[in-house]
DNA sequence: TCCTTTGATTGCAAAATGCAATCACTTGCT
DNA sequence: AGCAAGTGATTGCATTTTGCAATCAAAGGA
């Protein structure tokens, strides 16, 4: 009895029964696009997540098949996360939801830089993106 | 004093702190696609919102100018909710969540057949369908 | 040896969720 | 007029999740 019980085979609810909450989409973007890779890193952003919480999302998208968590070599007590493709496929709905905010929201002129740019850059900047996330993430296997 | 204080500026962020969370896109796609507009229609889908928390977020997405709120004419305690500009263009994330989840989760493929077919119809069936929500929800003002 | 860094875990209060029952009011039927 | 059904919620209460600070064991660096 391993297999999780969802609410309904919905796109749209399964998709928010893995990452509709309020922490899960700010560490993958935290990946994305601060290039964080270790616990650490993720608490110093501005909305400073707990390390309970951290440490709980992280095991999750681990088990969700949309992070892989390997040791690093130099540091035996040191863990590096990296996306999956999986992980990596998020970043049209990130991306769309940046634009949503820039739209409706206050949002900060210097962080909503980054998503100007993408917009204006048209489809090929994430399909760029995601090419580069591949580089970085997936290079080895 | 009745600003809200948000954890950050940054655009996802901010996108994530209104709707971030497994209920309230489930009641925005419910108007969307299943054309709900009355409070006692949402309880009926699969995932069996319940009224408190309905009634939560459907104050929440009013005073988050999402939605509006409207006596029904013929009856004076029925209530009709409409999409307003800022909640139809809500719509890209949540066809980008259904291609997510498409591509990668258990959908079921009856409730996966509308997601196909957006998809197949490229950026102009977003666009007609967004079109055709102006029309019923803001169609007198 | 001791101090720092690492990825967490623990304890506890506060908030959110989930579920069932209930509410005040209106409508439709007879 | 009377009464059942339908309306958008609210209430009470148990469970779960969140938020915050302190702490942990293992490893590395000095």
């Amino acid at each position: 009895m391993t297999q999780t019980s969802f609410r309904s085979g919905c796109p749209i609810n399964l998709g928010l029964e893995v990452f509709g909450d309020k922490w899960t989409l700010l560490i993958i973007r935290d990946m994305m696009f601060a290039g964080k890779r270790h616990f650490r890193e993720f608490p110093a952003s501005d909305e400073a997540i707990s390390s309970n919480i951290l440490s709980d999302r992280l095991t999750m998208l681990v088990s969700a098949g949309i992070l892989t968590r390997a040791g690093d070599p130099s540091h035996k007590l040191k863990a590096i996360y990296s996306l999956t493709e999986k992980g990596i496929d998020l970043l049209p709905i990130i991306a769309q939801i940046s634009r949503w905010s820039r739209s409706y929201m206050p949002v900060d002129p210097v962080l909503a830089a980054t998503g100007e740019a993408r917009d204006k850059g048209g489809p090929g900047a994430i399909d760029a993106q995601m090419a580069e996330l591949r580089r970085l993430h997936l290079g080895e296997g």
